[in-house]
DNA sequence: GTTCTATTTGGTAAAATTTACCAAATGAAG
DNA sequence: CTTCATTTGGTAAATTTTACCAAATAGAAC
């Protein structure tokens, strides 16, 4: 949607095109300098940050539609996606949240959603998305005023019950860490051990061993030596390393328990 | 639902209760003798096996829902049952499957349907529940001829995407099986050492060490020895067990991961 | 009552893995 | 060339897992 012509017929005739009662709604997670970041977006006219999220189209799967979402939320394409959980409480969404008048000023054209298909009860599906930090730079689509990166633990509270989804999509996430290339997907291709070792450090949560840890993943051959080094400053430069995506792959089959 | 004024009223004014283009179905798993079972039911008009399943009221949580749809359609109460996966294939129901011209003709009421919000397009929400067969005779509710266990190696196909909906169920109670009550769930009050030993061996789909499986269990405190015995016939009688809920839960909360 | 069979259960030793560290190597800055 | 912070090779002890053996037991058969 670019203009505010495609808005007013989204808003009167989007229930054609889009399922009515059911959004999906995604927690992107990326991680930099041994802190997990999750991004949000402050819409128009909503005095809040929330969770970039839309509808889903009859013709396309809930997989397809929560690329498309992000992509149109965020400018970020190709991400990781996974499907944790859907959100169906009664009373999820509670419209006071949104200031409704302050957004028909803006735009006149909203002035018809308090009639429409996008005010009846909603279900939500959850998704969650991981990828490499510095490799994204989002930009707001249409209608979004920001959308940025946020420090997991420095999170303002969320519109709606955009705090449980995120708390869930973390708990999904540090579940499936072990099953799924989360670590792959939230480093750049070329990391090394210190990096490896603090991401899982942040997503466990506790201490791992700076020795034992980096050793096992060689020693399980997950990982390969690059015969390349880092500079980072006046230390010792670190060697480079990459998945061995095979190995991997296979091990995350049976789970990789990294204690 | 008790009568076919009922029903009618459900197919012409049930979207006023019920959430459309959602729907809830549930894959309930038992065990027994060696073999995990599910049970499927064979609805009236349909040519067919498919899960228990209904729509969400528009008052309830989805938790909630998935509770009363079971106990409505297999007069089964106080499952535990867990979300796992939200289905939204724009052709995972295929109306050619149904036979309603053969429904409409038991049941004329049925007519209405073909224009009714029971045919625009449905995601469904996929929750699994698990619970002691022993203690289970599922009993057919209003519209279901019948409800029954089948082992889950002998489950024939059953209707729309509901084949996919048992094999990712499946995969989430295979992967939660450390993480949640599933064992508890699936054997009687007290069981055997041979017992809780074979429910493992099913559910992971490999040999545990006959010695060393059970020994460990005691070992880290998680099942109690009772002071009775079970009478097998002619062979040695195996002492009971019950699970030790604290220290259960408590290594739950870590994952079992029992090798 | 004794013997037989199938099953349960106590035990132990070897192998493998995890844990807890020490010390050497390294790269740049002063 | 010394200093400092960091990376990385190494090793020994502790713990857990694995692979078994052998004893205990309950009813059935004789």
């Amino acid at each position: 949607m670019q203009t505010f012509e495609e808005v007013e017929d989204f808003i009167i005739n989007g229930y054609k095109t889009y399922i009515p009662h059911i959004s999906l709604d995604c927690a992107i997670f990326g991680y930099h300098d041994h802190q997990l970041k999750i991004l949000v977006s402050q819409l128009e006219g909503m005095n809040g940050l929330c969770l970039p999220g839309g509808y889903i189209k009859r013709t396309e799967t809930l997989d397809e539609a929560a690329g498309r979402i992000v992509e149109e939320k965020t400018s970020i394409t190709g991400l990781y996606l996974q499907q944790y959980k859907t959100f169906g409480d009664p009373d999820r969404i509670k419209w006071n949240e949104l200031d409704m008048d302050r957004l028909i000023e803006r735009a006149p054209v909203f002035a018809k959603i308090k009639s429409s298909w996008l005010m009846d009860q909603t279900i939500s599906v959850g998704y969650y998305a991981i990828t490499d930090f510095s490799q994204v730079t989002p930009q707001p689509g249409f209608m979004s005023d920001s959308c940025e990166w946020y420090d997991i633990d420095k999170l303002p509270p969320l519109l709606f019950d955009h705090d449980q989804m995120v708390k869930d999509a973390l708990q999904a996430l540090r579940q499936q860490l072990y099953y799924a290339p989360i670590a792959e997907k939230l480093l750049p291709k070329k990391f090394t051990l210190t990096e490896i070792h603090s991401v899982y450090e942040t997503l466990l949560g506790k201490r791992l061993d700076i020795r034992n840890f980096p050793k096992k993943l060689v020693f399980l051959g997950l990982i390969n030596k690059l015969n390349e080094k880092r500079n980072i400053g006046p230390h010792r430069a670190p060697y480079l390393y990459t998945f061995n995506n095979r190995q991997y792959s296979k091990a995350l089959r049976k789970g990789i328990a990294l204690t």
